[in-house]
DNA sequence: AGCACGCCGACT
DNA sequence: GTCGGCGTGCTC
């Protein structure tokens, strides 16, 4: 009997794969495979990922193991998947294994019954194309391999069907379509548009789907059958046999970067895939990521622009109004423009685009804000120790009790809660009826779909939520939404707090006027003339990515620098403190000279489930040199890490909290 | 990541 | 005397 031998890839954080033997006949075309091998002290499932007639030279034959059983019948990864697996072990520092395992399809949540129902942006019939539309469908499928575009333009001019018709074009000569799509934007009704269109050559993929259906659906793409494939994020590793095109709609949503290790953006792992495969990759939003922007000003994107309505539609009227002289959530004019709204027998969705609290100090007088001298970033509030210190850095100052530009005593940190926006509106109009749909109060997702159907049936008056409420904005019955405190997202610890707060007013004021030209949108902020409130208010999303261009760049942060971030937690501080000085030391000498170290400092959040967080973070030009520290930093504070200690790598984090 | 091995303290 | 916490090392 031939004996044969295998590399296996665990989905362990060990970056080293492990050689199992097998008969020659059971292993017969086993890359891709996955089986079940004795590791250690238990079984593990493993993935094939080599083949091979000798044992490795290095290793003692008598420590090879037999391969127990070969789960799979036909192997679930290709070799360019695999190849992908690789690629996303280098650049996201983690091991083959685990690129593997969340590549494939599993159900992690309960599946989820009923989709809420929404009003989307997909039409069933195909139109007529404008005259802009068609221009883009052509430049798009006109490409010459590997070109990757941005399809820019206000929510309702007609993105998707240009997505659609370029689909189809690279679907008729024989290629495969990967067309993303934000998380909450998988409703039944695009699914139902999208078989309607493409029939059975279409796959969906959805939270909502059990582990076996999505492991069917997963190889009848492998197998070629399906070759338009709609998801979320994860839907970007799907196995199509050549591709053609990846389409990322509204580009800028934050659900495209993964949560967990390893931390992937869709984004590029699309750009990845589309320059290996000579594919087209095309972005859309009405509010490009500053780093699509950047890549577009540098020319490595072009730009097609969708400049018009299709339905004609206006856009709805937007004007900041300023919390500055009001002591409570709620300025005179949002009260007005809601007792109004609702005399007319319309309804009115508050947003706020935060759960919990937010902190900031702030001066009432002049408006001053309390942030970092080396970082430019908002200081977070200690009140444990009377401090207010910098996320980033570790820069820490007292708290002023005057403010520190004027003078004035009006100065301090303040707080904005749905808890206190709920209780200011219940008694301010007892008469309405005030619903709440955020985390704390909807516990699933049946029961917000449940508030959304009801407030849209008109038993409620006025919708107080988070983003949660966001796909409830084009409710026929909505005639205002109140952004309650754009500066949430702007007071943040983050250097990507003004684009979030940015992007939302710009969004929230979209997707609102869709159905009532007679709509209105005011945002209560403390800076009416801050330029962002102005630029968003003005719907001037071009002034806005360009100015904050220009931050970026004098602040050193993507998209001209790159990030890698290490976060540790540790039940007890003094460890975390020890494992990321440690770190530091260790990092230091090995930084590339065109790179610097933020930190270690506490996370913004920084302590979650009784665990101390913080973080180091690498800041460098060039990715490759910044890898390549971060990968030795990794290799040798696992030689003698506190086991107590949990670090996890982020490369190209979004957030940094 | 898990899981066992092996080393020191305080308990039926 | 042993039970058990926790640091250490290894997994083909």
């Amino acid at each position: 009997m031939d004996k044969r031998y295998c590399d296996l890839a665990f989905a362990i954080p060990v970056k080293q794969t492990f050689t199992y033997s097998a008969e020659a006949a059971t292993l017969h075309a086993g890359i891709g495979k996955r089986c079940l091998v004795s590791f250690g002290r238990r079984t593990m499932m493993g993935y094939i990922i080599g083949e091979r007639d000798t044992a490795p030279s290095e290793l003692d034959p008598a420590v090879i193991k037999p391969i127990q059983a070969v789960v799979d019948q036909e192997p679930l990864f290709d070799s360019r998947t695999i190849a992908l697996a690789q690629w996303m072990a280098d650049f996201y520092l983690c091991s083959i294994g685990e690129a593997l395992r969340i590549m494939l399809p599993s159900a992690r949540r309960l599946p989820r019954e009923a989709r809420p129902l929404v009003i989307d942006e997909m039409t069933d019939a195909a139109p007529l194309l404008s005259h802009e539309q068609r221009r883009a469908v052509d430049a798009i499928t006109g490409a010459q391999g590997a070109e990757s575009f941005y399809l820019y333009g206000i929510t309702g001019s007609g993105k998707t069907e240009v997505f659609l018709c370029a689909a189809e074009a690279l679907l008729n000569t024989g290629k495969s379509v990967i067309y993303l799509v934000p998380e909450i934007a998988l409703t039944q009704q695009t699914q139902k548009a999208v078989r309607k269109r493409f029939g059975d050559s279409a796959a969906m993929i959805h939270s909502g789907l059990s582990t076996g259906v999505k492991l069917k659906e997963w190889m009848r793409i492998l197998n070629g059958e399906a070759r338009i494939v709609v998801g979320p994020r994860s839907a970007v590793f799907a196995p199509v046999q050549n591709l053609g095109l990846i389409v990322i709609d509204e580009e800028h949503d934050s659900s495209y970067k993964s949560g967990e290790t390893p931390r992937y953006h869709a984004r590029q792992v699309a750009m990845r895939r589309c320059s290996v495969a000579g594919a087209r990759l095309v972005l859309g939003s009405a509010t490009p990521s500053v780093e699509a922007w950047y890549m577009m000003a540098q020319g490595r994107m072009s730009r097609l622009n969708l400049t018009k309505r299709l339905s004609g539609g206006a856009l709805p009227r937007v004007r900041a109004v300023s919390l500055e002289h009001t002591g409570s959530c709620l300025t005179d004019e949002l009260k007005e423009a809601l007792r109004q709204t609702a005399q007319m027998g319309k309804q009115s969705i508050l947003f706020l685009n935060r759960r919990g609290f937010a902190h900031f100090y702030y001066c009432h007088s002049c408006g001053y804000r309390l942030a970092c001298k080396h970082c430019s970033i908002a200081l977070t509030y200690h009140k444990d120790r009377s401090i207010a210190l910098c996320h980033y850095c570790g820069y820490q100052t007292t708290i002023p009790v005057a403010c520190p530009q004027c003078g004035s005593l009006e100065a301090g940190f303040r707080s904005f809660g749905t808890e206190m926006i709920a209780e200011e509106l219940q008694r301010t109009f007892p008469e309405l009826r005030i619903c709440r749909a955020d985390s704390d109060t909807t516990g699933t997702a049946k029961k917000l779909e449940e508030t959304l159907s009801r407030f849209r049936e008109g038993a409620f008056d006025i919708l107080l939520g988070t983003q949660m409420v966001a796909k409830g904005l084009n409710f026929p019955g909505v005639r205002l939404v109140g952004v309650v405190f754009a500066d949430t997202g702007l007071s943040m610890p983050d250097f990507r707090a003004a684009e979030r707060g940015f992007s939302l007013i710009v969004q929230v004021a979209g997707r609102s006027g869709r159905f009532s030209p007679d709509g209105q949108v005011i945002v209560q902020t403390f800076r009416p003339h801050d330029p962002l409130i102005i630029r968003a208010t003005a719907l001037d999303v071009e002034g806005f990515l360009n100015s904050e261009l220009a931050i970026r760049k004098i602040t050193g942060f993507p998209p001209y620098n790159r990030l890698i971030r290490f976060t540790m937690r540790a039940k007890e501080k003094a460890r975390v403190e020890a494992a990321v000085a440690h770190l530091a030391t260790l990092v230091k000498p090995l930084l590339p000279a065109d790179a610097d170290m933020l930190g270690p400092a506490e996370c913004p959040i920084n302590r979650i489930a009784e665990n101390y967080r913080h973080h180091l973070i690498l800041r460098g030009h060039t990715m490759g040199t910044l890898h390549a520290a971060a990968r030795r930093a990794q290799e040798q504070y696992a030689q003698e890490k506190d086991s107590r200690v949990y670090g996890e790598i982020d490369v190209d984090p979004v957030a940094l909290l």
